[in-house]
DNA sequence: TTTAGCACTCTCGCGTTGAGAGTGCTAAAT
DNA sequence: ATTTAGCACTCTCAACGCGAGAGTGCTAAA
């Protein structure tokens, strides 16, 4: 099952550790010296061309030292590497940060992306939470000028949608009033399905309001069709991988566009529950854009009510623990609040 | 007052419009040619001599051709450029996308930020719109859970307000419901130094949503409390100057720290009125982070009621008559539209 | 005042070269 | 059978020199 050696599992593990650190391909002498292995680095160099033909590692040019590839950093990441969480003082500090942030979701998503970029020295980026059922709650309606209404919903996940009604003539306060809390008894705690099928008792306003109603609670229910917070853009371009503006760009873009970052999210996410952290690393032959980046994932939320995704992209030499407890971490201090403020 | 003859100004406006639109620096020879003068390389020189004593052209080096020194630019934009409008289908096809966009003011300020990096193929950066004088126009109060309360919060420009409440001991939604409507009723057309004034008539549950209420209201009245949305970043990636990703970092930097943001708007816009244009070139000193970058600015919304900053990242470099047209335009439809939509 | 001619300067691309680092292999040592 | 020392070999990288090309500033003629 597990074809290598302890030696050869130390050796791999140094090489990706040290490459990470220092972003140069570690030669066997180097390795022996730097930490004081009790065997020569002709030894090392035997192990190491074994590692090279397994396809964990591989050299630049044929008299560089060794950098690990792909492959070498996923069984670094499956098999090598401790799980641990962020350091005590740490979680202190975000935790902190959250504790006093407010009360607002919005800030919630910057603060956790700027944590995230702050913590990880690369890209965050975090979407708002999308509520994967949503039901009714409550309703209001405001008379603003002539015939334009505005129609306040909130729905069991506390989310609230507004939006514009044009009616066909003017009509008082009291009787939008009156309207909205008939609506609100009606359909009180119903999902969109529920509310479509209502035995159609009602007026015309009525009519039009549920109208809306329905295309609100029927919005996408794809996971990326709210904001995206994105924080630490700058701090990949420190990286020398990304040195070149050409690779930068690349990575970049795939941040920016929308259509990618829901591409990225909606295949990877599916597989992923809240609380699950998915590593993706050098693009898998599948994303081009992030040939020279990888990605770490998470869910957060509730499950079943509102849930959003988080994460980091930095280049392929990452430093996978930090990062990967961090988004963990973040994810889970998230999906706490968030469980705290949710309408019944 | 104006110190450069006619042909100097044509000079300095051929360099600049040249060097823009193939980042070389541009020789005597070249000009003569590409735009078919009816004098000669030599005279070019001198008169190119003239411009660089006066401060408007300097070479890179000995032997190289004239590039415009930020001067230069400035002279261009201010005396030299014409203004226009973006070209017809340009503008209808502006128009057809913010008439499809829905309602959702969020979503204007996306697409602005997309038809502003489509247009100019620089960074765009939109801030959502800030009531420069908020006042009073409805409240919600919606029991969720325990003695958990919403608040929801309408000002007078359409903006709604959430915040939770936590009270001392649970309260039905029938008396959060009457005390809701009789605050309504209260505060209804004030600002916030009218509700501090009110006289306390009110009970103790009254009394704290009043104090939530002046919190919100008296939220930071900056030019960016709000969202910030920003897009096509890795435009700028492309131009030539911006190949040193110390350059670009520096650049970027700039739109992705609040803090600068900020500092930057603030300083800027305080003297540009809705519906004008502000450019930037070159940082002008104060600025180390832009010292290779121009901004092009211009407020939008409602003057006294709602405006907000929108505008174009790039480098010197750039095509200044296309970039201020578009983002003139652009900020006269978003303006329009807010306007549309405003509660009286 | 404008222009032709020319020497001069500077950049840029290209091939060369030498130092340094790291390897793979072989033969000796454990 | 495994590990290690030794060594020739390969490849990168920085430095250097060189020539071509572009554009200038100056001078003298038109």
């Amino acid at each position: 099952m597990n074809e290598l050696s302890d030696r050869q599992r130390l050796i791999l593990a140094l090489v990706v550790r040290d490459y990470i650190e220092n972003a140069q391909p570690v030669g066997s002498k180097v390795l022996v010296k730097r930490y004081q292995l009790d065997f020569s680095s002709a030894t090392v160099r035997n192990e190491m061309m074994a590692l090279s033909e397994l396809g964990y590692l591989r050299q630049p040019h044929t008299s560089a030292g060794r950098v690990p590839t792909e492959e070498g950093y996923r069984y670094f990441v499956r098999q090598l590497m401790v799980q641990t969480e962020p350091p005590v003082h740490v979680q202190r500090m975000i935790q902190h940060q959250f504790f006093q942030a407010g009360t607002e979701v919005e800030q919630w998503m910057r603060l956790a992306a700027s944590v995230l970029a702050q913590q990880s020295q690369a890209a965050a980026l975090v979407t708002s939470p999308q509520s994967t059922r949503v039901s009714f709650k409550h309703l209001e309606l405001i008379a603003t000028r002539g015939r334009q209404v505005l129609m306040i919903l909130v729905s069991t996940t506390g989310e609230i949608h507004q939006q514009v009604l044009i009616l066909a003539e003017p009509v008082s306060q009291e009787h939008l009033s009156r309207a909205a809390s008939r609506l609100t008894d009606l359909c009180r705690g119903l999902d969109a399905e529920s509310i479509a099928a209502l035995p159609s008792t009602l007026d015309a306003l009525e009519q039009d309001v549920i109208k809306l109603i329905l295309e609100e609670m029927r919005q996408p229910g794809n996971l990326l069709s709210g904001e995206v917070y994105r924080d630490g853009l700058t701090n990949v371009l420190n990286e020398p991988e990304f040195a070149e503006v050409e690779v930068a760009r690349r990575a970049l873009r795939l941040l920016e566009e929308r259509s990618m970052l829901q591409d990225l999210i909606e295949r990877t996410m599916v597989t992923t529950k809240v609380g699950g952290v998915h590593v993706l690393i050098g693009g898998e032959g599948t994303w081009q854009e992030l040939r020279e980046c990888s990605v770490v994932l998470s869910r957060y939320g509730v499950p079943g009510i509102v849930t959003g995704t988080l994460g980091v992209l930095g280049p392929i030499r990452m430093s996978y623990g930090r990062t990967i407890s961090t988004v963990r971490f973040v994810a889970g201090v998230l999906s706490e609040m968030l469980g705290d403020v949710l309408v019944e």
